[in-house]
DNA sequence: ATGGTAGCTGCGCTA
């Protein structure tokens, strides 16, 4: 039987509450890692996750940031951190489920290209695989999902012209996607025939979900230690038909342990 | 080239 592990940027964990419930009653994944929960581990509502049977680690912050990771199975070896890399912004959540370890991220989006932040991003980035390369050593089977805030390819974007060097396709965020991947990681989607124009996310401001002028920029990668073990990857964009959604739809994998 | 919407907060910042 495969299990449903699964990232989602829920934009606010507050107001994303009983969405998010309401979604898990009826996938029941194993892991949920969460981003941009963007409440504080006090004020995080843990209690009505934990009445559905899940564990939870939250990684919290107010206003902006914060990651979290609800799970079936109690989770081990912590790691809220990037090792070496002080950085007040809550993004990095790591534990470990059975021999299956799980890296939630939520990677900093980077404003624009030569930007203050954009130096932010790729030096977050650069620390990021640091940690990685000695997390693919440690554990033969990971998955490192999040929202990323890069779109790897020119089939992950509705129109790769005209976001070609742009943020969240620039080829220094490319570099940096790639430098990950060449650890020994694969972007699980691209394992699997799909469909086109599939998307993780759609821009509120220009009500970009009613034309699915998306971008895919929320990623499950996977160690080549659980190639035999995956049995699909897919995204579910229902959620974001919801009133009020979140402007990501929810990615995963489902394995075989 | 710009602005559009959403969330948190308290009006500007971030995405």
């Amino acid at each position: 039987m495969s299990q449903s592990i699964v990232s989602w940027n829920v934009n606010s964990i507050r107001v994303r509450e009983e969405q998010v419930l309401e979604w898990m009653q009826t996938h029941e994944p194993a892991v949920l890692g969460l981003q941009e929960t963007k409440m504080t581990n006090e004020t995080f509502p843990a209690a009505s996750f934990e009445s559905l049977g899940y564990q939870l680690v939250i990684n919290g912050q107010r206003t902006y940031n914060g990651v979290a990771l609800l799970s079936r199975e109690t989770p081990k070896d912590i790691v809220t951190d990037l090792p070496g890399y002080e950085d007040p912004q809550r993004r990095v959540l790591a534990a470990t489920y059975g021999d299956l370890r799980v890296i939630n991220l939520y990677v900093p989006n980077g404003q624009a290209v030569g930007s203050e932040k954009f130096a932010y991003k790729l030096e977050w980035l650069s620390h990021l695989t640091d940690w990685l390369k000695e997390e693919t050593a440690q554990h033969d089977k990971l998955v490192v999902m999040g929202d990323f805030n890069i779109a790897p390819a020119d089939a992950d974007v509705h129109d790769p012209e005209a976001w070609r060097g742009k943020i969240l396709f620039s080829e220094a965020e490319h570099e940096a996607l790639g430098k990950i991947l060449d650890l020994g990681l694969d972007d699980s989607f691209r394992l699997f025939d799909q469909e086109p124009e599939q998307f993780s996310w759609w821009d509120f401001r220009t009500r970009a979900f009613r034309r699915n002028r998306g971008l895919r920029i929320d990623l499950a990668l996977t160690s080549y230690g659980l190639r035999d073990h995956i049995t699909a990857s897919w995204i579910d964009i229902d959620p974001r038909k919801a009133e009020r959604p979140s402007d990501h739809a929810p990615v995963g994998v489902d394995l075989t342990l």
